[in-house]
RNA sequence: GUGGCCGUAGCUCAGCCUGGUAGAGCGCCUGGUUGUGGUCCAGGAGGUCGCGGGUUCGAACCCCGUCGGCCACCCCA
């Protein structure tokens, strides 16, 4: 073995890799139908975009980051998530007019231990929801995760919803917490004891202090008047919509610009330490960290290689409609014309390049994944080909106009 | 960054404890079948045992180191 793929990356190769074309295809089109644009940003950014959009002692920006320096001397990183891009594309390009609403698809990288459901690079799709501070915008973005989660199939997915409040509603919680985490400080796990005072809310988080956090106050106990509305209004908007959720008052997260609803999305069968296949949360106070006008944002971010684990397995579709045999190699002009003129139709055809024998080609045919096989031979002749279906051996003489039609019977 | 388990044929693994001729299943190739794959039968190819060092008459096997994989902690999607 010479060279291999990274640590923590992976290669997708036919067949699998058509379940991720499906997820792609899937998103993009639910994004469409829901009114979000599909929003283009470079793979690396000013380093500086992270540590101040994320948070500066968050665990993302302190030790996972891939950063280096160009040749010009920029220090740059490949960016770890998606939403300080789309804001900070969005503030470039004159803020937000009324309400923006943006989709992104790719590949995102942090430098990590890999494990199940964590790699170094890694796929995430989101939308975010710019401009907006309605509650039901925040309802609009988690319906449609749901929504995703549901056509690809993942069974039993679970909303965890929480809200954090604003910077406000903090300043007193956090005290609250600090003193009450102090009186435990016994019990918290060394993880804890360090984050007390930086950021006290993520012990709330921590498996291993869960036994001695279990009656904190929580963040939700402490809503001014007007979040706690909010929060409120987030709820019926969910019920109206018939999304399940529970409340999770330990739910925080890992991002410092997140403010008010949090949430993510947990299929409850999905065998994994990292079983969160997405979240999201809204981030109003993000556009004024990044330099922009004070803006209203709501978004979420989706796993996709973990929802592809966490996916039930459904059975591989025929990669090709036809294969085109031929049994005299004179028959290749002929063969060739048909094959382009099958594929023009939207079918998906495929025939060896070379000159093979007949039973070369029908295992040729077998292993590309066609469903049906079409033998060009003296038939041809009379205007005809024999159609054979590869799954059930059956085979019939057909009429070279009916070979559309009998394709997609 | 910390810990546990694991690296042997293309793939999944046995062999290692107790050192002495490199194994299985699947896959692959050829033929049975010069107009029929997948199934069946017969034959065949394929391995510096991750890498480096040590112990030994002799190392896949014992010891040390190193690289890689998986899983968990941590953190997050």
């Amino acid at each position: 073995m010479t060279y291999r793929a990274p640590k923590g990356t992976d290669d997708i190769l036919p067949p699998e890799s058509a379940v991720w074309v499906e997820a792609e295809r899937a998103f993009l089109d639910l994004a469409e139908r829901y009114g979000y644009g599909l929003v283009l940003t470079p793979m690396f950014e000013s380093t500086e975009l992270f540590s101040r959009g994320i948070g500066e002692d968050t665990e993302v920006v302190e030790k996972q980051m891939y950063t280096f320096t160009d040749k010009g001397g920029r220090s740059l990183t490949l960016r770890p998530e998606a939403t300080a891009s789309v804001v900070r594309a969005i503030i470039q390009a004159g803020g937000v007019i009324g309400t923006f609403k943006g989709s992104y698809w790719g590949p995102m990288f942090r430098y990590e231990r890999p494990q199940k459901g964590r790699r170094r690079q890694f796929s995430q799709a989101g939308i975010e929801y710019l401009g907006e501070d309605a509650p039901g915008a925040d309802v609009e973005v988690i319906e449609f995760g749901y929504r995703y989660l549901e056509m690809l199939g993942v069974p039993d997915v679970e909303v965890q919803l929480n809200s954090i409040g604003d910077a406000a509603d903090r300043s007193d919680y956090r005290g609250e917490l600090i003193a009450f985490l102090e009186s435990r400080r016994g019990d918290l796990s060394e993880d804890a004891v360090r984050r007390l005072h930086e950021n006290p809310m993520r012990v709330l988080d921590s498996k291993a202090d869960a036994a001695a956090v279990a009656d904190a106050p929580t963040p939700i106990e402490h809503l001014s008047k007007e979040t706690a509305e909010h929060f409120a209004a987030v709820r019926a908007g969910l019920d109206a919509a018939s999304i399940p959720y529970r409340i999770a008052p330990t739910l925080v997260r890992g991002l410092d610009y997140y403010n008010r609803t949090v949430w993510e999305y947990v299929p409850l069968g999905f065998d994994a330490a990292q079983s969160s296949v997405g979240g999201g949360g809204r981030y109003d106070p993000l556009f004024e960290m990044l330099g922009g006008k004070p803006t209203a944002a709501v978004g979420l971010a989706m796993g996709l290689d973990r929802i592809l684990l966490a996916r039930e397995e459904t059975a591989p579709t025929p990669a090709l409609d036809a294969f085109v045999i031929m049994v005299e190699t004179e028959r290749r002009p002929v063969a060739t014309v048909l094959v382009r003129r099958l594929r023009d139709q939207g079918l998906r055809l495929d025939m060896t390049a070379g000159d093979r024998s007949v039973s070369a080609q029908f295992k040729a045919a077998d292993r590309a994944g066609a469903a049906n096989a079409l033998v060009i031979g003296e038939e041809w002749d009379q205007g005809r080909v024999t159609a054979r279906d590869l799954a059930t051996g059956g085979q019939a003489l057909i009429a070279v106009e009916e070979i559309e039609t009998w394709l997609r019977r």
